[in-house]
DNA sequence: ATAATGATTCGCT
DNA sequence: GCGAATCATTATG
């Protein structure tokens, strides 16, 4: 089942980031489709969180692509190497998303392992929010794309695919810029899963 | 117009 | 564990 415009839109930005371990991102690039369960996530909410790019609702040519209403990517470019998939949240105006940092391959991990320039597959292939990106063609191209449509990328519920897994909360990573909001528990990945990247586990 | 800085990854020690 | 790679974005003059 595709998820809905309310399951973006209706919910907290840190509920969501909890409710997207376990859901399948699919995208389909240059006609080759890819598919992979997320299972580590980060919420960065506009309104009060320093660690946001859009804190305060900092409205720039960047961030604008947040303030869309829930169920759009957002995808920009860090450290000027790697491109981040964020999925925007909440209503139009209130900047939220969550940030997908790992993912477990299901399908075309052929088309995966190529575009990681990888001969073999190991969890380095979408271990890490840059990885992830690289291994499902996503770039900047899809940035303010809808994730409702089916067209190049959206998430889908498929049921238990994980089975029953348990969640933990940690902080974030990367993010000592923030000060105290840096201690936000707001980084949550499925328990035990080998897919999730090495950070603070 | 210029300068600083990352929501990271990879290779080397 | 450490540091380089690499450039769009942002703030500032």
């Amino acid at each position: 089942m595709l998820l809905p415009a309310t399951f973006y839109q209706h919910q907290d930005v840190v509920h969501i980031a909890r409710a997207l371990l376990g859901k399948v991102l699919v995208t389909q690039v240059d006609g080759l489709v890819t598919e992979a369960i997320i299972v580590e996530t980060e919420a960065y909410r506009g309104a009060d969180d320093r660690a946001c790019h859009a804190y305060l609702r900092k409205r720039t040519a960047r961030t604008e692509t947040m303030f869309l209403p829930g169920g759009h990517a957002y995808v920009y470019l860090c450290y000027g190497i790697h491109h981040l998939f964020n999925v925007v949240t909440h209503v139009e105006n209130e900047p939220d998303a969550v940030l997908i940092r790992a993912v477990q391959p299901k399908s075309g991990i052929e088309t995966m392992l190529i575009r990681r320039k990888m001969s073999q597959l190991t969890v380095k292939l979408t271990q890490g929010p840059g990885c992830v990106s690289q291994a499902m063609g996503i770039n900047k191209s899809l940035n303010a794309s809808s994730l409702l449509g089916q067209d190049c990328i959206w998430i889908e519920d498929r049921g238990p695919v994980l089975e029953t897994f348990s969640i933990n909360t940690t902080t974030r990573v990367g993010v000592g810029y923030a000060g105290a909001d840096a201690w936000l528990p707001w980084r949550f990945y499925v328990a035990g899963n080998p897919w999730v990247s090495a950070y603070p586990k």
